[in-house]
DNA sequence: TCTATTATTGGACTCAGTACAATATTATCC
DNA sequence: GGATAATATTGTACTGAGTCCAATAATAGA
């Protein structure tokens, strides 16, 4: 379902699918998100309009194509966590190991907008769609571990404070510009700000029980 | 800007606005929220489409009117703490005060249409860009507090981990049903949750000045 | 080469949201 | 009360995202 390969430049990119991820990137910076068309997009790409919802399901889901990668990235790597484990500290380390090889390009094209545009309104709409799901995925993790239910409060704050230190860290990075550092280096101190509370909350919790 | 009252049960509801949203109420528990056309609550509400639209920005703006209303209160509060709190005792206090006459009913529009749908994907789209609202809000004050940008990593990580944990307990409190607790109950729960190592972080983070 | 599967396209459609001008309603001042 | 200014409401026309479905093109497999 996803594309075999990310954004080999240089390689030719002749799939329907990278060509037209290949236009969007392009009108997206001559003429920002919100002023590009669908039709504009496939009519750069050499396509039909209809050809684009073959691919995505909406125009924003362009923009987040790395971000969607690295979340299925973290689903699997969530998923082979044997139960039992402590919670937050593989957590963070599956994070670790996901965002371990994105350097200092291979900015999300969502995240090179918000500088184009002020208010970036739609771009960030979007982009909470994935924090959402990321949210999801970490609280059915928790629960799994704490053995509650994954729409426990406990588990849901958490869950979601997890998630939305991860999107600091991913919208810092970007914004950081050419003299950013790698993205591990904001996860982990995102982590930092966050984990310490959780931890003691979640241990607490499975003490409980 | 904002109606003046605030869903007063028998009281007859006149002004174009509450007869909207009370269609709208109406029409989403028949229908759904997405099998119903903004021309469908027009029409029941007696006023012409574009009323609709001197209202709300959007469709969905009309499920989250409790939420907003809020934010609106949160913010009023945030400003008139002054300089050199201690931010997240401030912060803890502040939205307590905002959720404390929020008891058992008065569930957001949107939150009771969770349960009609099961994907209920465009209600919760609508709802996240609140929690981003809320973030932007509280990332301000601790920057305040602080004496940091808004779009530092700590900052940034810290109001999203809080946006979100706020954002738990008032998912937790509406899907729990007729049998709920008020409001206020949720939210100290989902502070605590996060507080700890917030707390510490940030201290840390002031001690570094 | 024939066939089954998959990718692409065309066309018609619904509906949200925008823009702007025209008209109605209400408040204000004399 | 009546003239006037401000505000609320409406009509019309439009753009563009997203859906549906049937038709055709391309490709793989036997």
């Amino acid at each position: 379902m996803a594309p075999a390969s990310h954004n080999a430049v240089g390689r030719p990119r002749t799939s329907s699918r990278a060509v037209i991820e290949d236009a969007a990137a392009e009108l997206f910076l001559e003429n920002t998100y919100a002023f590009t068309t669908i039709e504009q997009i496939t009519q750069r790409a050499g396509v039909s309009r209809n050809t684009f919802f073959n691919y995505f399901g909406a125009k924003s889901d362009v923009l987040w194509v790395e971000l969607d990668a690295a979340i299925d990235r973290l689903t699997v790597e969530l998923r082979e966590i044997p139960n039992g484990q402590p919670a937050l500290a593989e957590m963070r380390a599956a994070t670790m190991r996901v965002v371990s090889d994105i350097g200092v390009d291979r900015v999300p094209l969502a995240l090179t907008q918000v500088d184009v545009m002020g208010t970036a309104e739609e771009t960030r709409v979007s982009g909470l769609a994935r924090l959402a799901r990321r949210s999801d995925l970490i609280a059915d993790f928790l629960a799994r571990q704490l053995q509650r239910r994954s729409d426990d409060l406990l588990v849901l704050s958490a869950a979601n404070a997890l998630s939305g230190a991860i999107s600091a860290a991913w919208t810092v990075w970007a914004r950081d510009g050419i003299g950013r550092r790698p993205l591990s280096e904001y996860m982990s101190e995102a982590f930092d700000v966050v984990s310490t509370g959780l931890s003691s909350a979640l241990v607490a919790a499975s003490l409980v029980e």
